[in-house]
DNA sequence: TTTACTGCAAAGGGTTTGCATGAGG
DNA sequence: CCTCATGCAAACCCTTTGCAGTAAA
């Protein structure tokens, strides 16, 4: 999405277009690992030094509603997800990092068909997250393991 | 699962079984609408009426530890899952209920076992969430809008 | 010019922690 | 008996709110 497109949007939806508000939607579209509000926090404020949580919170709020982003709530905070697409989010247990895949995206979409056809549930859009080890933790956990049963 | 298996478990984890344990533990396995940590608090201060939420929180982190619960955390607070089975929850958006849905579960199923195969993630466990509105606030969302077109 | 957004500070609320007392194994 | 859980209170931290000044349209 350009930014041409981006105000576009914004402007579809009513809401007024600020250099704030733009710096922080890219910083969630531009983005492919799932940021913490902390995150866009750290990453707009170079442009935006006074820039406070209170407008990153609230711009949040508008862009989930516009249709923009999605906040995946975690234990311990929230993440935001410009991937709006049925897909699988990998979780990992171990470093708390999110990555997209590609793998199952295909029965994900089917899924979400039967779901809409055969139950009296009206979907809006879904979450698809699994929980586990990534592949350096899962290796870091090995060599833990061996380590000690000597 | 009885009460004497549940007791079992605890024991196998090293835990010590106490009243106030069974119960909540009990409050969570015999629920089927994913109680928040206030709703379990309600139900099990009945029968415990000193209980904080201090040990409600407590409690609850030692069942998921042993497996036998998992936390699912929304936006604005941790609901609670007994259903470990891979399956798929179906989320109201307007009154927040979240119930189980055993349509999709083979679909869950096989995805998770792509994952597993295909990709470089040890799987742990799943979360499948379809947001939307339960039938009931569907109709009333559609009596809204009728209403507002007069 | 009007309306709504930003920045700041303070309040809110769910969750965690520390400690003395009490109960489980 | 020793260790760990409970209950209580305070602390914590993420998030929200109210308001004055300011920028978008």
């Amino acid at each position: 999405m350009t930014q041409q497109e981006l105000v576009a949007w914004l402007r579809d939806w009513g809401v007024r277009v600020t250099p704030q508000r733009l710096a922080i939607a890219e910083a969630v579209l531009n983005s492919t690992d799932h940021p913490s509000v902390q995150q866009i926090y750290e990453r707009v404020r170079d442009h935006f030094p006074s820039m406070t949580l209170a407008t990153i919170y609230s711009t949040l709020g508008v862009l989930e509603k516009s249709g923009l982003i999605q906040e995946l709530p975690f234990a311990k905070l929230s993440r935001y997800e410009s991937n709006l697409e049925p897909h699988v989010n990998l979780v990992c247990i171990e470093c708390g990092n999110v990555v997209d895949t590609s793998l199952g995206q295909e029965a994900v979409l089917r899924l979400k068909a039967l779901i809409s056809e055969e139950s009296n549930f009206d979907v809006a859009w879904q979450r698809v997250d699994f929980h586990g080890w990534c592949r350096r933790c899962a290796l870091e956990r090995r060599d833990r393991e061996e380590a000690s049963q000597v």
